[in-house]
Formats: structure tokens, sequence, C-alpha cells
DNA sequence: TTGAATAGTTTAAGTTAATGAACCATTGCT
DNA sequence: AGCAATGGTTCATTAACTTAAACTATTCAA
């Protein structure tokens, strides 16, 4: 492993993460992350209940979780009408963390 | 270290790398980045060989590099009128790091 | 099959961000 | 002082994002 090959790393990097920095990169959708992340349910929360908790209208959260979900930071369950969010493990959070230790070593080993 | 703490402590996160994440979550900042660290040259590069090496006016380089400035991602060093543009590890991409670890964490040990 | 509950979508307005042209500031050299 | 090199800043325009209101779609129960 060569300093190209970890620039195209890092390059790859970026691609991948790129939709996750932007997702959670914004203060709003910080706040409806930290929302999913406190509530003890194990089984997620609806856009009604993420509603209530923040200052924001429901248009408003569901708009912020479609991109969330887009970046594939938060998953969606079904169960009738009612649509339950929520995080998980094997999201792409896992990208970020690539992107985050690619350039470490990159400015460790190849500088 | 209970659940609650690790909120907060996340809660923290977020806030100290908000500007790195919108920083580095925009393609042509990371394009910027990317020609950053592929240079072999150890002293930086200015605003003029940046320009050169993307699409990008003078103007839009010299705006991108303040914001990149202002999050803490990249440093500058002056001489003369030159000023030299480069990445560092004592840099906020270590605040990135704090905040995904720290949400593995949550995930793997209070879920 | 009608009505209530839930939530996604469209639209229009307001706000913010990115861009290039033109301009200004600083440094170093003669 | 005068000039060239470098690069930051201002301004106006364009593009993108965010928001709430209104509307639509789906499911479930009576």
């Amino acid at each position: 492993m060569n300093k190209q090959d970890q620039l195209n790393l890092i390059k790859d990097d970026f691609i991948n993460s790129q939709k996750v920095l932007l997702a959670i990169g914004d203060e709003t959708r910080q706040a409806i992350l930290m929302v999913l992340m406190s509530t003890d349910c194990q089984t997620g929360l609806r856009v009604g209940e993420i509603t209530e908790q923040t200052h924001l209208s429901r248009p408003a959260v569901s708009h912020h979780l479609k991109i969330l979900r887009d970046a594939g930071v938060i998953l969606m369950r079904k169960e009738g009408t009612k649509n339950f969010y929520y995080i998980d493990i094997r999201t792409k959070l896992g990208s970020l963390k690539n992107l985050v230790l690619d350039i470490e070593t990159l400015l460790t080993k190849f500088y």
C-alpha cells in the first residue's frame, strides 16, 4: 500500500460518505438524530412523535427523514399507515469511519 | 458511563464537528482536499496552484479554502504575498473521529 | 363504504450558498 | 516611488435548500 493507493482509497471514501456528510452536517437533522438516539423505544419513532419532540412541522420532519434515509443514515419500517424510523449499526455511518481512518493513515504514514 | 452520558458526548461531538461535516461534504471542497493530499510538496500549495489543478476560478478556490480553514480542516502559512495551504494531522478531523466512534459505542453498548 | 389517522408529495415563497467579474491590499523588487 | 505578483473581498446573479400550506394516498375500523 503506497501513497497513491491510499489516495485512491480516500477518493472512494469521499464518494461513499458524501451524502452522509451532508445529511448529518445539518443542525436540524442532527436534532432529529438526537431524538432518535435518545428514545427508549427500541422499535423506532414515527414522524408525528419526532415532530412533537422538535420545533419542526411534520412536512419538514418528513423531508429531513427522507434525506437521512437516502443517505443511508437511518432505516424505516412500515406497519400499516405507521412508519417507524430508527438508527442501525449497519448504516452508512461506517463509511464515515473509513473516511476518517483512511485520512489519518495517509497523514501519519505518507507525509 | 450510562446511556445518557453517552448521548451528551454525542451531542457535543455534533457541535464540535458540524462545521467540518458541512465543509468536507461539499464535492468541490473534496476535490480541493484531494489536490492538497495528492501533492508531493511538503510545504503546502498556493491558491494559484490549486486553481490550476481544478476547474475552479481563483475567487472560488479562495472562498472554499476559507470555509475549510474556518472549519479547522486545513491550515495556512504566509510567506510574503504567498499563502500556502495544507492539511495537518492536528486538524479538526479528530472531532469527526470522535463523533463516529461515540455513535458506534452508543449503538453497540446501549441498544 | 365511509370516515379517521397517518404520512408522503407538490407548490410557492423565503433564505442561504456558490460563482465570476471587478476591485482592493500587501509584498518584494528595481 | 513605481510596478508586478499574489491573493483576499465585494457585489450581483444564479442555483440550491428549507419551509409551511394544501393536497393526495394508504390503511384500518365501524
